[in-house]
DNA sequence: TTCCATACTTACAAAAAGGTTAGTACTATA
DNA sequence: TATAGTACTAACCTTTTTGTAAGTATGGAA
């Protein structure tokens, strides 16, 4: 007798990725990085409405997790760009998905 | 001289969709509800980790957005059902996506 | 010499999200 | 008669997330 019924929650696919990819900022990050490497006054003006410490927390932590890698051409004043990494560019079908997503529901909050 | 540049923040679709689908839970949801309807406790024991109250608070939020569908039996004592509705189904492509990261990315940091 | 731009960092505060506990009202079962 | 199950709801508290404001150090331009 089998248990069929898939319970969900600890380490499952799902949560793994919301995990990797919640918060606000996120998605948007990656977003704007994936047509290509981007110094973080670049994003910040890409993303108006992000905080400075928010733009630095959520690299570090996509750097961390290992979406985004950081590269230091080591000048001064400090010169510095953020790129996507294989692992990171693989997000991109989930937020095609999103977006095709929100045009669907656009629609269907429109005709109600 | 266009901008191709792509602001994002306020309403794009990235937003809506990650606005309607923020949170710890409502994924989960999303997924348990997509082969059958379900009634509370059906969900409860399938998410063991969610409070009564989280659940009833999503269900609530996703009703209202319109991705989930609740259906009162009328009977005493209270028997409901929550369902998928036909935009709800379409959130099942994201939540595939997320799934098939999640393996990569599992993948990518145990080669490191 | 003052100002702006680079890329951060820190302390603090506000807001949002999530969790705990208890309580409602009803029925069926032990 | 006590207990458990149904579906909720509300008060309260903790944790997490996000935002604000200021400060670090450097160099170049006005």
């Amino acid at each position: 007798m089998e248990n069929k019924e898939l319970k969900v929650t600890a380490r499952c696919p799902i949560r793994t990725t919301s995990d990797l990819l919640s918060g606000k900022w996120k998605l948007l990050i990656l977003y704007q990085l994936a047509p290509k490497a981007l110094r973080p006054s670049q994003l910040k003006r890409l993303i108006p409405d992000i905080s400075e410490k928010m733009l630095n927390q959520e690299l570090k932590t996509l750097c961390d997790s290992g979406l985004v890698v950081r590269y230091n051409y080591g000048e001064v004043p400090p010169k510095v760009h953020y790129e996507l990494s294989a692992i990171g560019y693989k997000t991109m079908p989930i937020i095609a998905e999103m977006q095709s997503f929100a045009m669907a529901y656009e629609e269907e909050i429109k005709t109600n």
